[in-house]
DNA sequence: CCTCTGTTTGACTTTCTTTGACTTTAACTA
DNA sequence: TAGTTAAAGTCAAAGAAAGTCAAACAGAGG
């Protein structure tokens, strides 16, 4: 049950509990060295375990001075917007997204101009991409805006 | 986290904010030494942080009592617009996408959350095109949300 | 024993930073 | 005015991160 990949969800979890504003910075080749493992675990540990449907927010910078960044959202907090995650899932259309992001604006979450931006970046004619994954990219669009208008409530 | 480039970049910052018009002269030698770094550092700061593209205007002198002029541009809000839009056209990478969007905040046609989800939206995590693509969606995605933005003004 | 799923690794790639050798320009001085 | 010196500019190479991907590996169930 021990995998290094369970530990170091572990591990960064507890950094993300001990930080204030819910957020962490770490150095891959660091991490990977305190944990004697291959740097590239690390990305396979954010990729499974730090995922946006799990209300995380992972951003990172290359070359010197490079880190990466992990941000939380607790879904758990709040019941609604974990239910609204669910249903998005990893693919939505263009209705959905529509009625999802009205629902934000009802419940007060988000101003009347921030749901007129999420409409915007949800819109068919932004997402030109070719006909299978469009839900798909704008599910993770969708997503990911939640997730930044709730670290910013 | 730590390269000398974000710390040159916020020292500048500083001296910019502190200035009462908007612009401010340095040495490029007497910084570099400053920072025990060597002096091409300071070239790099200023094109990769202080570029046109994020609302600056860097001016130099050379030779004996040169010295380097960083001055803040300060555009009417319309024209501006304008302007973005043509520069993204219709492909942008994230980083250039991130720049626009930091000076939509810093021009106050933005706020900071309405920063954040734009961000959020054209992150390379959001726009997984498996394609080649990932640049033309992201523009159209920016373009659509400023577009949303102005009629909500 | 085989297959399926999840883990681990390493080689290779991409991105961003730092440095240093060399160039250009301006001012000063004899 | 020519020569010297004191700036800043350029560019490419080296360095320092993180990312990707496929192959090897491990363990559980059938």
């Amino acid at each position: 049950m021990s995998n290094i990949s369970d530990i170091i969800e572990v591990f960064i979890k507890e950094l993300l509990e001990d930080a204030s504003n819910q957020s962490v910075e770490i150095q891959r080749n660091e991490l990977a060295s305190y944990f004697k493992c291959s740097p590239s675990q690390i990305n396979y540990v954010l990729t499974t375990r730090f995922s946006m449907d799990r209300g995380f927010i992972v951003e990172s910078r290359r070359g010197g001075g490079g880190c990466i960044k992990i941000a939380q959202m607790d879904i758990e907090k709040d019941r609604y917007v974990e239910g609204l995650f669910i249903e998005i899932g990893n693919s939505i259309n263009h209705l959905k997204g529509v009625q999802i992001i009205e629902l934000l604006h009802q419940k007060g979450i988000i101003s009347g101009r921030e749901k007129e931006i999420m409409n915007a970046a949800i819109s068919d004619r932004s997402i030109q991409s070719p006909f299978d994954i469009k839900n798909e990219v704008r599910a993770n669009i969708l997503k990911s805006m939640m997730l930044a208008v709730y670290r910013n409530e």
